[in-house]
DNA sequence: GCGTGGATGCGTCAAGTGAT
DNA sequence: ATCACTTGACGCATCCACGC
């Protein structure tokens, strides 16, 4: 599961993995396989974490921009609520 | 021009988590 | 239990602004 899943969707990754012949292999077929793995693990991980860290900057600009919404949100509020008290006082004098 | 500190991005590892 | 994926943490490289 993503912790940055608030504003859009994002794409999957997908990828393939060959398949090996079916006799029994050598030490260093299993070696060079080994290391097959951990190249394309490594790989794979590489890949996720550019992704990874494009989603939290997406995640920080969207807060950010949440913020910035919230705050004017809350001056009109803060106007609103000054100019209700004035109209108010008036009205009780 | 040069050293330096902070900011930023990248690759890698390790741990956590959900799916099978 | 194993696998694939996600993400925090770390170390490294590069860039840039600043003071000297």
């Amino acid at each position: 599961m993503s912790a940055y899943e608030i504003c859009s969707p994002t794409s999957g990754l997908s990828q393939e993995m060959g398949s090996s012949p079916g006799s029994v292999p050598s030490p260093r077929q299993r070696s060079e396989e080994a290391s097959r793995k951990r190249e394309l693990r490594m790989m794979k991980n590489r890949e996720a974490a550019r992704e990874c860290r494009r989603k939290k900057k997406e995640y920080v600009k969207c807060l950010e921009n949440r913020v910035a919404v919230l705050e004017k949100q809350n001056k009109t509020l803060i106007e609103e609520l000054k100019a209700l008290k004035v109209l108010y006082s008036h009205k009780t004098e």
